[in-house]
DNA sequence: GTCGTGACTAGCC
DNA sequence: CGGCTAGCCACGA
């Protein structure tokens, strides 16, 4: 058991390629369902930028929210690993959505 | 030890 | 349906 924000980055790698997690998700996954926005604070100061897939992470409304590299490359990365972005949001997010 | 901030969420109008 | 408010949590100054 490290930091609460090594345990977002950790439970943030887990998430498999094609997919996506929302913020309250992960919070769930680490015990914390009421931290979301601590996550998304984690996630932002992430030093693990190659090795977390942060931009894996959207909003639990689909949306794509800021991020550290910037929200449009992102959105390419997810399309390019097959997930649907429509106007900076995930289509379907239920569709792509990882469920442990 | 207290205050302010942010990649959030759900509820209300 | 769209916008606003309040509640939450962890972290740095």
């Amino acid at each position: 058991m490290k930091t609460f924000s090594e345990q977002v980055w950790q439970a943030t790698k887990r998430i498999p390629k094609g997919r996506v997690a929302t913020y309250a998700l992960i919070a769930k996954a680490i015990k914390r369902p009421k931290s979301a926005r601590a996550v998304g604070n984690a996630l932002n100061k992430n030093p693990y930028a190659p090795i977390v897939p942060c931009h894996r992470v959207v909003r639990s409304d689909g949306f794509v929210g800021g991020f550290a590299s910037g929200s449009e490359m992102k959105i390419k990365l997810l399309m390019r690993e097959g997930v649907t972005i429509k106007n900076k949001r995930v289509a379907s997010l239920e569709k792509f959505l990882y469920r442990k």
